[in-house]
DNA sequence: CTGATTGTTCAAGTTTTTTTGAACTAAATG
DNA sequence: CATTTAGTTCAAAAAAACTTGAACAATCAG
């Protein structure tokens, strides 16, 4: 089951131990804590603290309440939509976003361009990438609201 | 404008490379041979070989007809359906289905839990995953459609 | 306050992935 | 046919990504 989901947050080019501990806390039947993960996957302190701030980030995992205990236990988040939007809000958007800055800075040197023919060329293909970008954006709730629930 | 490509193909967990070689397409005027590709971005002719490969694969890039010489020459498929279409299949759907398998190899290995309790809570585990491939197949084609045209 | 315990950070080490380049095949040219 | 050119392959080198572990901070208990 591990190895399940190691595969799929590989598929979403997140490091494996993100899939590992996922993995364990999906199929345990109560909350486990950061020494738990390191006892049961063999892996290290630090790559299991690191592990879990990434899928806490991700909204993926959640702090369990009430257990009488000074350390923290973790549970996962078993929603899809929940899954999905973390992932789209933190590995999605950004990239997103960074591409339309770009863009802009292409565009900008392109009408430089000295050779009409050329920089008609050029505009069009940004203008491509632009429309190719928007409807990424568009497509995101959407995307979203179709697999959560 | 290269770079924006490599940005890009690296989200898509794709090496670097492909970026480099589809990007230097998308803005070039005319259609690129293998030689131009090395001389341009300053990489190998191994890795131009390999990237182009994938990126027929991908259905990215198709030769360009009718140019009275030896060498074949590229040009990129710019349109989104397209795109997304390749890259379902060849990167997205490989996946799905042999999570499918290993989900089923899973499902007989928590028949033989002996705790009921806990037999019942792997298989709705189990039968939670199957849920969520089930509609990430079934949104792919929609996904394709939506952003196409 | 002191010692013990939980968790974080990050430089160094390890593993994985990607790229290179030289040897090779195939096909065209003279 | 011998030679040149286009393109492929794959073992080894290089680069990138991930993990480790020891030092550190923070918090709790006595």
């Amino acid at each position: 089951m591990v190895d399940f989901f190691v595969d799929g947050v590989k598929v979403l080019g997140l490091p494996r131990s993100l899939g590992e501990i996922y993995g364990l806390l999906f199929i345990s039947t109560a909350p486990l804590s950061l020494d738990d993960l390191v006892l049961h996957l063999g892996i290290s302190k630090g790559s299991a603290s690191q592990g879990l701030r990434t899928l806490r980030t991700l909204g993926a995992v959640r702090e369990a309440t009430g257990n009488g205990d000074r350390r923290t236990y973790y549970e996962p988040a078993v929603d899809l939509k929940r899954l999905v939007g973390g992932f789209i809000r933190e590995q999605v958007r950004p990239h997103l976003n960074s591409g339309k800055t770009k863009l802009q800075r292409i565009a900008e040197t392109a009408n430089l361009c000295d050779v009409p023919a050329e920089r008609e060329f050029f505009l069009d293909r940004i203008e491509r990438l632009e429309s190719w970008m928007k409807r990424g954006g568009q497509m995101l709730p959407v995307l979203q609201k179709l697999l959560g629930q």
